[in-house]
DNA sequence: GTCTATAGTACGATAGAC
DNA sequence: GTCTATCGTACTATAGAC
C-alpha cells in the first residue's frame, strides 16, 4: 500500500506530524505543507510516501488499527484486569495510541462510514475484554462509556476529562474505585 | 453583536446550516459558499450577518451557551431527576441542543480556549445538578462521563453511543438502571 | 527518495449595485 | 438586507530535475 510497503524513517515521521497537527488545530491546519515542515521534508517528499491527502488520512487510520491491536493484548494480560486497565489508561497518558485516537477523532475528510469502522473495531475489542470480566454486559457498556467519556474530553482539549481538579493519580484512582463498586453490582 | 442585535430569520437558517455542514462532514467542508447554499442565501448576504467565519463560529458558541442554559433549567426540574434526564437526553434524540453540541465538537477554527470555555461551562453545570442529587462527587463524575461518552460516538458518527445494538429505548433503559444501581451506591 | 517549480482550483473576503 | 462580481491567497497535486 506504499512503495514498498514499509519505507519506515520518514514515512513515520510524515505521520507523527501530521498526528500533532490534527490534535492541536485540527484538520484545516494539518495541510500539506506544514505537514511537511513539521516532519522536516518537503512537499514533494511527502507526496512520495503518500501519493494523496487520502492516503495519509488511511496511513494513521491504519496505524492506529495495529496500535489499538497492540493495547488489546496488553489490556487482556493487565494484571489489575481489563476494565482497570481500559480505564487507567483512557488518555491520561499520552501514549501513541492515545495521539492516533484523538488525531482521528479530527478526521472528517474520510469517509464517515471508514472512521466509524476503525473506531468500532477498536470499541467492540474493548467491550468484550471487559464484559468478559464483569459479565454483565450493561455495566460492561458503561464501563466502555466512561472510557470514551475521557477521550472526548481531551479531544475537545479539556484538563484531562475529568474537569476542575488537579491531581490526576487523585482522579484515575477515584474514578477506579467507582468502576470496581459497579463490578461488584454485576 | 450583529447589526441589530436579533435579525432573526436568515441569521437562525444560517446557523443551523453550518451545524448540520459541521456534522456531516466537518469543518472544511462548511465553507461560507455551502453554508449559504444550504441556508438558502448568497455568499453576500451571508456576511452581512457574519462579517467572517470567526463569527459564524462564534454565533454557534453563543447558540449553544442559550441553548445549554435552558436546558439545565429543565434538567434542574426533570420528573426523573437531573440525572436520569441527563442519561436519557444524552444525544439519543436529534434535539436542538444535541446538534449544538455536536456541531461544536466539530469546529477547529476557533481558539481552543474558545471552545474549551463553552464546553466547560455546561459541564460544570451539569456536574452540580448530577451531585447535587447524588451527593457523593466521584459517581457524579463517572455519571458525567457516560454522558459524555454519548456524545463522543455520536460525534463519531456511531449508531447511538451504544454500538452493537438496535432498540435504542432498550438501551437507554439499561444504561438508566444501571445508573440507578450507581445511585444507590452513594 | 527527496527536491523545486508550477499548474489548477477553491476559498475567504471586499466592493458596490439593487 | 440581499445580491453579483471579483481580487488575492493558499491549497492539492503534478512534472520533472537531482
Amino acid at each position: 500500500m506504499s512503495p514498498k510497503q514499509r519505507s519506515a524513517p520518514a514515512r513515520e515521521k510524515v505521520l507523527d506530524a501530521y498526528e500533532a497537527l490534527l490534535i492541536e488545530n485540527g484538520e484545516k491546519a494539518a495541510t500539506l505543507e506544514q505537514v511537511a515542515a513539521r516532519a522536516g521534508v518537503s512537499k514533494g517528499g511527502l507526496l512520495y510516501h503518500f501519493r494523496d491527502k487520502a492516503a495519509l488520512a488511511e496511513g494513521l487510520l491504519e496505524r492506529l488499527g495495529v496500535l489499538s491491536e497492540q493495547d488489546a493484548e496488553a489490556m487482556a494480560e493487565a494484571d489489575d484486569g481489563p476494565s482497570a486497565y481500559y480505564v487507567r489508561t483512557s488518555v491520561f497518558e499520552d501514549s501513541a495510541l492515545d495521539r492516533s485516537i484523538i488525531a482521528a477523532t479530527r478526521l472528517d475528510s474520510v469517509p464517515a462510514s471508514r472512521r466509524r469502522e476503525a473506531f468500532e473495531a477498536m470499541q467492540s475489542r474493548w467491550l468484550s475484554l471487559i464484559e468478559g470480566e464483569v459479565g454483565d454486559p450493561a455495566i460492561a457498556h458503561a464501563i466502555l462509556l466512561m472510557g470514551d467519556g475521557m477521550y472526548y474530553n481531551a479531544s475537545l482539549g479539556a484538563e484531562a476529562g475529568w474537569p476542575r481538579r488537579e491531581d490526576r493519580e487523585a482522579q484515575i484512582a477515584e474514578l477506579l474505585r467507582v468502576v470496581e463498586r459497579l463490578r461488584g453490582l454485576a
